[in-house]
DNA sequence: CTACGCAATTCTGTATACAACAAACCAACC
DNA sequence: GGTTGGTTTGTTGTATACAGAATTGCGTAG
């Protein structure tokens, strides 16, 4: 059966095992034992291998020297570099695109994707499902940006540097939701979004790729708040594998 | 057993699955059959499939859509694209260590290196085996390079990086051996390496990251020389997977 | 009450059997 | 001769049995 195949039962376990880890239905620290796994997903001890081997690599969980793996601990610290990681390799691709010079019907979908939250920021106030909208445009934005490098090899990195569940673009976007300067972050990520499109286009590789850089850095400003007060950290992706000063 | 462990047919099967690959005993493009691996290092289908799926989290082999994996072809885009990823994540990992203020003791083992390396350039000509010496420094100050950041999650990546074989620090280096200029290529990245110390002991960022990057563009001068005459490519590990433009 | 050692259990590493799928090949028919 | 159909072979996906190692818990001795 083909490994991508949808009803795969190591695509299965995949998934289980990711959404399982990143709800934080394990504490951090805590060993998945291949047999549990095996019961809780339905399926056999081959795929659940399969599975913990690939979040493995994925950086969700990690070995122990003895065999067998645990749910990885991220500290503050590892958040906010795998933040700035994120925006480092997406300030490069922005800076190959610039470099590039992308022909018109390459941004276009860049550009319908800016449109589009353009149009959600005309409203007075956004709904919850303009939220989930924004959301999912801002991370095919991102998507298009990576894309727009045409390297595969970056496109690869990109992707996995923001499969993390905090790296994601989309990460800590969910988290302004409920505050009151939401809006005002949203506009100005849109504004960054803009502005790179618009370095791209202009070959501006430097103007570009600092923007990206910067882009980044909302969502640490946006981990910071969340870090501030604690409550709304657990609700988010990943949240509760987080390790606190206080908890060490 | 350990999954570290020396003895375990993981490993053997891991470090194999490697070696043949990057020692080109396969073509690029080639289907990986897990029973003739099987037969080939003398292991049961398992430790096949878990070093399969381990040099596809790598890149060096991609999967098929119906299933089974095949040895990836890298072109000559993908080669720079490579080496220029692990520059910009050393040169963020050197801007980090040059922000952070890394104490003198944790310097000392990068001047140490740096120190030896000096040495072997007072000789009036190198050895091969000076040669293979300076390939092992190289390659350790690299490392304690990246450690410098003090950043698990960068430590991680730029690994990652470059544990391809080509973008690997020390990749083209063995391509120089035998160039006439060699010398003057190793004195010239032996001066990035002082600066980048002295540019992090002095907590300038912005130019220990603008070094590493230019540092990385060496690699990318070999692999421009080494393409200008073919023949060279071919004793490089993982040569032989690079596709030309002439064999497209 | 604590510390040490032994035993039982649980876990992972490994091999292998079986089934489903894909591709290649051959043959027959148009 | 080309195409289409079926068959056959090889391949991967999956489950499971077995062995060795690690961990846990208990009992005992100090």
């Amino acid at each position: 059966m083909s490994r991508e195949a949808e009803g795969s039962q190591t695509r299965k376990a995949e998934l289980a095992l990711r959404q399982a880890i990143v709800e934080g239905e394990f504490r951090a620290g805590e060993r998945l034992s291949e047999l549990t796994l095996t019961e809780r997903f339905g399926v056999s001890r081959t795929p659940v291998r399969a599975a913990l081997a690939r979040a493995e690599a994925e950086g969700l969980i990690e070995t122990l020297p003895s065999g067998g793996y645990v749910v990885r601990a991220f500290s503050e610290a590892d958040l906010t570099d795998a933040i700035d990681l994120r925006g480092l390799l997406e300030g490069f691709a922005a800076r190959r695109a610039a470099e590039r010079g992308p022909s018109r019907g390459e941004l276009a979908e860049a550009k319908l994707i800016l449109a589009g939250i353009d149009k959600l920021l005309l409203k007075p106030e956004m709904s919850a499902e303009d939220f989930d909208t924004y959301v999912d445009l801002n991370a095919r934005f991102h998507r298009a940006l990576w894309d727009l490098a045409q390297s595969p090899t970056i496109f690869r990195e990109v992707e996995r540097v923001a499969s993390l569940p905090f790296a994601s673009p989309s990460g800590f976007v969910r988290l302004q939701a409920h505050l009151p300067e939401a809006r005002a972050v949203v506009m100005l990520a849109q504004d960054h979004h803009a502005s790179v499109i618009e370095a791209i286009e202009a070959r501006e590789g430097a103007r570009a790729e600092a923007l990206m850089r910067e882009h980044a850095r909302l969502a640490r400003r946006n981990l910071q708040a969340a870090l501030a007060d604690r409550g709304r950290l657990d609700e988010l992706p990943g949240g509760p594998l987080i390790r606190h000063a206080a908890s060490l």
